[in-house]
RNA sequence: GGGCGCGUAGCUCAGUGGGAGAGCACUCGCCUUACAAGCGAGGGGUCGCAGGUUCGAAACCUGCCGCGCCCA
């Protein structure tokens, strides 16, 4: 059913939006999933908030565009394709750079993009006719634009410095493609000589040793500072400096200096004018001459402290010693410090200017607090090290000539002519090209219609864990590029999708919901509410398969609903009688239809997925369902003027509930809305305005009371052990005192209640508030303890409500500082409590005698 | 080590100065003519602990305990 619905809307055109259009334009790009991904909960939940915007939006009227689309995820991509000729005994040089990156398009034209597939299946309304890939000719020939200018304008320089190396996908990696856990290593103290001890967790780097630092007001070692010391193994004689940035409190107070393996060092190196030493190839591998040479940097390290050990240079062991250890996000291997030549861009002024948009309000981050967390990252950003040692990318558009030329071509530039020019081998970090995507999918750098017409994007809907990884950089590239004009006006962001119990889903925990197993099993809009349902803004949406069962219930409630609705003959044909024709439960109905509407457009505008759904569920399943359809039933069977009026509000209600509804869960809306009306789709229907004129506080009030009567009937009942379908013969006294006078045979109707004949014996009186009274004649089976105990609970209650009151009113501070409006609350609350005992305390002796 | 955040019912979470809430779970009664994937009724919380501000604190301030995340 969901899947051919979905073909239709596509077919019909929906989901595509034109930059003709003269309406307003709304729109949110996709945030691009790697090319190798598949959906998962964290897609699924950012996808259903995206496709709720969108949707809502299309039905007010926007011309809505949410494009979708991927990134070529260049290092998992090529991990992915050199595992595959792994296997056939072939590595990425065996064929050559161009074969191989052919070979990574053929790749992806097979089995790349599986996303995609299981978006239709979550009912992602996303403009297929605008589908995007990064490495796509338009999206390169904006990423080589960009970086022609970022260079022209000295942004992006190349430097030898110390970058994160993974030895295993021998690139570079950027801080953030870095993780840090804090791993059991060793500390060992090595004694250089008498005076100088230093203890380490990397023993195997003090062959690159340059220096050994001291803090120069340490008195400690003051007098050693430009002396020499001999360091172990080698031979060499390093200096002692004294550097401001060495901790005379950790360890000895000394620390070894390796310039070319640790990003301190390489500043204490550069301070000093130290030489540096790389001591390890690209793969970890030591290449400093000696017995060590040709050692893996993990074989290395056992093997120097063991020859220290046997100088007797180690002074003190401590194993297993905690200590972050930084890892490669993709691939978990040990990211070797490493001292290389590689392109960064100077991201200062880029990042002041990001941190200024959200400073001076034109974008908005949601939820607000938030934005302390992107301040940390955008105000203290380090240069950003953007190449990358792969072949699948955007090749450096950089040329090297034959006499040391270095020339940057743009994207309309052919390469320098002649011999002995060669293009950079190393391409650029996938987030470059992300960073561009809210106008490079949009045409730039051409001055498209669509750039004209959908930038700057609406909303931005990711996870705060990308803050840093993708927004900030979206900013500083939006920023720069689009002269001073932000991405996005809003980031709304969301958390992660955790199991039950809260805890993260991992492989290795095996609590990994897959939501196309939830789509098979419940369906997508099942899937689609249980995410909406948990989406506080920013926060982490704990999900379970009871929950998802849940929200399958209430799709279920709404399918049920319409049918009854349909069978008794509601529809939607003409225009809604005036209120003058209308019963108090029709007002009633449409008055809260209003206020609810009201309320899910300002949660909708807060992106409070949670609250719009909350909200929804309780109007559709607690006042539709269980009071306002049992309330037509009456109505309808005593036929007439009154039925057809109440056919056609419950048409209406339904209506405009299924509108309501529709972004959050597409496809059941959509086919009942059809069924119900006739129309096309829900989709083009026009989304609910809030009719105050419907606003009836009247029948409100009416219907409340009436609502508390009939529970309590219902409490006594059930407290009594009444059957729910047997009848009892009642008399009902006082209604028209409480203003419900008109609705005794609804009351009747609701609770199974006959009226008094003349044989009438009441068996059990009740009072309700409001001076209700309803004498039931049970014939004689009153269970009196039943009732005592009821009453007795009853009481309790309001003593607890009168002391409270009569605290705070006998407090003269509180009468006398506190605003009259909440005196006087607690004075109605005082009088009502007082009622309420009477007419307990009544009940309960009539009840002994 | 630095920063941010959290601690409310059995579980997951709303609630930011004025009567402690929801979903699920639980108990009891029901095949009531839309729906047992349901209907009706009900039980359950010293709001982490200790101080403070206030007429009034789950909420604001301070400290402590416990947990999480990010960064180094």
């Amino acid at each position: 059913m969901e899947q051919r619905r979905y073909e239709q809307w596509v077919a019909g055109g929906h989901f595509h939006a034109s930059a003709e259009s003269d309406k307003p334009p709304y729109t949110i790009v996709i945030p691009p999933p790697n090319v190798t991904g598949s959906l998962h909960m964290g897609h699924a939940l950012d996808h259903t908030m995206q496709d709720a915007l969108a949707r809502r939006k299309r039905m007010q009227g926007y011309e809505t565009l949410w494009l979708p689309g991927m990134d070529h995820a260049g290092i998992a991509t090529q991990n992915v394709v050199e595992r595959q000729l792994g296997e056939q005994g072939l590595s990425r040089h065996d064929l050559g750079r161009e074969a191989f990156v052919e070979r990574v398009w053929q790749w992806k034209a097979e089995s790349g993009g599986a996303i995609l597939g299981q978006m239709r299946r979550l009912g992602d309304s996303v403009d297929w006719e605008r589908e995007r890939f990064t490495m796509d000719a338009g999206l390169s020939r904006a990423v080589h634009t960009m970086f022609k200018a970022l260079y022209d304008d000295g942004l992006i320089y190349r430097a030898e410095r110390i970058i994160n190396w993974c030895p295993r996908c021998l690139t570079a990696l950027s801080d953030i493609e870095v993780e840090h856990t804090d791993d059991d290593g060793e500390l060992v103290s090595i004694r250089y000589s008498d005076e100088v001890v230093v203890a380490t967790t990397r023993a195997e780097t003090m062959l690159g040793d340059t220096a050994i630092a001291v803090h120069p007001e340490d008195e400690r070692y003051q007098h050693l500072i430009g002396t020499e010391v001999e360091l172990p193994l080698t031979g060499r004689c390093i200096p002692i400096v004294g550097d401001e940035h060495v901790d005379p409190t950790f360890g000895t107070g000394m620390v070894k200096v390796t310039p070319a393996h640790d990003p301190n060092d390489f500043e204490i190196g550069q301070r000093h004018g130290l030489p540096s030493h790389t001591i390890m190839d690209e793969r970890g591998v030591i290449t400093a001459p000696g017995p060590f040479a040709g050692l893996d940097r993990y074989e290395a390290r056992p093997a120097i402290v063991a020859a220290l050990r046997e100088q007797g240079r180690i002074v003190a062991e401590k194993r297993p010693y905690t200590h972050a250890v930084g890892h490669c996000s993709r691939c978990r291997t040990t990211v070797e410090p490493r001292l290389s030549l590689q392109w960064f861009i100077n991201t200062s002024p880029l990042a002041k200017a990001a941190g200024d948009a959200v400073r001076d309000g034109r974008v908005r981050i949601e939820p607000a607090e938030l934005a302390k967390r992107y301040f940390a990252w955008v105000d203290n950003m380090h240069d950003w090290c953007i190449s990358r040692q792969l072949w699948w990318g955007h090749r450096i558009p950089v040329w090297y000539g034959p006499a040391g030329e270095v020339v940057c071509v743009g994207p309309d530039e052919t390469p320098p002519a002649g011999d002995g020019w060669r293009q950079d081998e190393d391409v650029l970090d996938t987030w470059f090209s992300s960073g561009l995507w809210p106008f490079s999918t949009l045409g730039w750098p051409e001055q498209t219609p669509e750039l004209a017409t959908f930038y700057p994007t609406s909303v931005l809907v990711t996870g705060y864990d990308i803050l840093f990884f993708w927004v900030a950089r979206m900013m500083m590239f939006g920023l720069y590029a689009m002269d001073g004009r932000q991405p996005f006006d809003v980031v709304a962001l969301h958390g992660m999708v955790r199991d039950e119990h809260g805890k993260k889903m991992s492989k290795s925990f095996g609590n990994v919901v897959d939501p196309l197993d939830w789509i098979d099993r419940f369906g997508a809009d099942a899937t689609r509410f249980t995410l909406a349902r948990g989406a506080n803004p920013g926060g982490d949406v704990a999900v379970s398969e009871e929950w998802c069962q849940g929200s399958r219930n209430f799709c279920n409630k709404l399918w049920n609903a319409t049918r009854f609705a349909l069978l008794n003959g509601a529809h939607t044909q003409g225009a809604l009688p005036p209120a003058t024709e209308l019963s108090t439960v029709d007002r009633w109905i449409l008055s809260r239809l209003a206020r609810v509407t009201a309320e899910a457009d300002e949660q909708f505008e807060a992106y409070e997925f949670a609250k719009v759904c909350d909200l929804l569920y309780h109007f559709a399943w607690d006042e539709v369902c269980d009071w306002y359809v049992e309330l037509t039933k009456p109505l309808l069977a005593a036929g007439g003027a009154a039925a057809d009026a109440t056919r056609r509000v419950l048409g209406e209600v339904l209506d405009q509930l299924l509108r309501l509804l529709h972004p959050v869960i597409p496809f059941i809306t959509d086919e009942l809305w059809i069924a119900l009306t006739g129309g096309e789709t829900v989709m083009t229907a026009a989304w609910p305005a809030v009719d105050q004129a419907l606003v009836d506080a009247a029948a409100e009030t009416e219907i409340a009371t009436l609502q508390r009567v009939v529970t309590e009937i219902r409490r006594f009942r059930s407290d009594q052990g009444l059957r729910p379908t047997q009848r009892v013969v009642a008399r009902l006294d006082g209604l028209a005192g409480a203003g419900i006078a008109g609705h005794e045979p609804l009351i009747r109707s609701l609770v199974r209640l006959d009226a008094a004949g003349t044989d009438f014996q009441a068996s059990a009186v009740l009072t309700l508030p409001g001076e209700v009274g309803v004498a039931l004649d049970t014939r004689g089976s009153i269970d009196v303890a039943a009732e005592r105990a009821r009453l007795t609970k009853d009481r309790a209650a309001a003593a607890k409500e009168v002391g409270q009151a009569r605290t705070k009113l006998d407090n003269p501070a509180f009468v006398g500082k506190a605003p009259e409006p909440v005196v006087q609350k607690i004075r109605d609350r005082l009088a009502t409590a007082e009622a309420d005992l009477v007419r307990i305390d009544a009940a309960l002796e009539a009840l002994s005698s």
